[in-house]
DNA sequence: CATTAGCGATCACGATAGCTAATCAGTACC
DNA sequence: GGTACTGATTAGCTATCGTGATCGCTAATG
């Protein structure tokens, strides 16, 4: 390495003690330098003439430097990438995420990280349930994963808690009154919801807890239909607060009495491991987004 | 560069320890150097979970463990390239030439040179006149030049000594007898010769010392040109017996009497300048096709 | 629950490599 | 023939880098 930086010097400036000048050597070092060098290589990489005059690469020597100089751009370039790097300038975040959390509170992330760091390669990878979101964090195919509690074998990952998402009920504006909606209001009631899935089946469990046996007449994965169809007047929807991206004056919104227990919406990544610049960046700025406290150190899952 | 090695080897083995053992080193040595490097970048390259796990790179070490693969890869590639080079078996070479001994002596020479070492780039580059050689060569424009006597500065080339090379006359088979040809036999003669250049001035000079006011009827710069307007009866020619690359029972090859001073076909380079594999080779081809004896330490110029 | 095995970190110590400083030796130029 | 400019060489110091032994930690074992 310092041979190449050597090689390059006395071939730019023609003579060892220019070259030592410009490298903070004495002459003696660059000469002992290109010396041992050219003991590694076998050969004299330097035509020395004597004299006043300057020395000049043998044949050999010029071949080395071509490659040489491709070699010191290269570990610049590295020097370069890693420092953007280690400043969260550059880098790639793969996310697992719910299809209510890229509605409700990841724009706002992304947006926020996307305007600090323009450059980043995000990659939203979306699950509809919480055992898919486990595998591909476990797997490394995502970085950081948003979780629904805490998942995986106890130890297996960290988590930070970013808020709690109430179940809410969702109907048209002029089909309820104010005030919250309770398990009454909901008997009987045609419902409209999500297919088979871990948000899915936390609301039904809710609501049989409550002793509403819900009554699904359209079901869908994306939350957009479902809004749409209790826009439509198909019927009511009990959903997590967060997973409606928009006020709507044709919606009503209303707390559920007694409540779901609300879903405690964390982020979680491999316990032990070093989080990448970025993804640290993201944790905060969800924590910022989410008004919780920074802990220093991140809570154990 | 070892941190180089070393952080490949750890992410591969999985184990400083493993490590240690495929690079025939203690693992405190590796360590080490891990712990050298993680100083030098500022940050963990390694997430080290304790007890029998294995240690897992982190993004920073990712990122970097990208980068030391192509740098070893190329640090591999460079290693390669110089011993064949160092073999001879690649190389650039540039070689300064007459049309004559283009003809006459650069084809066995090359074919010799290239049956050897099929890789090498080989480049001719003609000239009419001594001086253009003599540039070029000064410049580094060729790396090796053939020359006719001695050339340039003294001490600014090194020459050997290849052959002497006669003049002789070219005339149709059915215009002359046997025997050499004498000034008588030439004065009044309608000649084809050469245009312009240092071959054309050393006939000339010949002639006119012969006593032969010389009558050109065609010139031209192609040794070709001439030959075929000799078999086409324009005249004879006076040229170097190595301009005439071919035996045709058409043209007859007679020997001048008296004769001009023969040619002294030398191959010449920059004096001082360590020769690249290939042209040495060069030169000692050049000397057995030319039954000359190899001088271990070539004669100065 | 104590034991064991496998892992990395650390320390002291010796070898080596790499630097400086001073000096030597060759060559061109005046 | 001196002078000035080269690179080479030598001795000596120092920082680096390796080994070997030991320590502390954790998961697996019985």
């Amino acid at each position: 390495m310092r041979h190449l930086i050597a090689l390059d010097a006395v071939a730019t400036t023609g003579t060892f003690g220019r070259a030592a000048v410009l490298l903070g050597y004495t002459q003696s070092a660059i000469s002992q330098q290109i010396a041992s060098f050219e003991r590694l290589v076998g050969a004299p990489l330097f035509d020395r003439p004597g004299g006043p005059r300057p020395v000049t690469l043998t044949p050999l020597g010029e071949r080395l430097l071509e490659h040489a100089r491709v070699l010191l751009d290269r570990v610049e370039a590295t020097s370069r990438d890693l420092d953007e790097f280690q400043h969260g300038a550059t880098g790639r975040l793969r996310i697992g995420t719910f299809e209510s959390i890229s509605t409700g509170l990841l724009p706002q992330i992304v947006r926020q990280l996307l305007s600090e760091r323009p450059q980043l390669d995000i990659e939203l990878v979306e699950a509809f349930e919480d055992d898919k979101l486990v595998d591909w964090l476990r797997a490394g195919t995502t970085d950081v994963s948003f979780f629904i509690g805490n998942n995986g074998e106890p130890g297996e990952f960290e988590t930070v808690h970013l808020k709690m998402d109430p179940y809410v009920v969702v109907a048209r504006a002029d089909s309820v009154g104010d005030g919250p909606i309770g398990a009454d209001d909901l008997v009987g009631v045609p419902l409209v919801g999500e297919h088979e899935g871990s948000c899915h089946k936390r609301v039904n469990e809710g609501l049989l807890a409550m002793g509403v046996q819900p009554r699904y007449v359209f079901r869908s994965r994306g939350n957009g239909a479902v809004l749409a169809m209790v826009r439509a007047g198909m019927g009511m929807a009990v959903m997590a607060r967060m997973a409606i991206d928009r006020d709507d004056p044709e919606l009503a919104i209303r707390d559920l009495d007694p409540p779901i227990t609300p879903r405690d919406v964390r982020l979680a990544w491999r316990a032990g491991r070093t989080l990448s610049p970025v993804a640290q960046r993201l944790v905060d700025i969800a924590l910022e987004v989410c008004d919780q406290p920074q802990p220093s150190t991140a809570l154990a899952s």
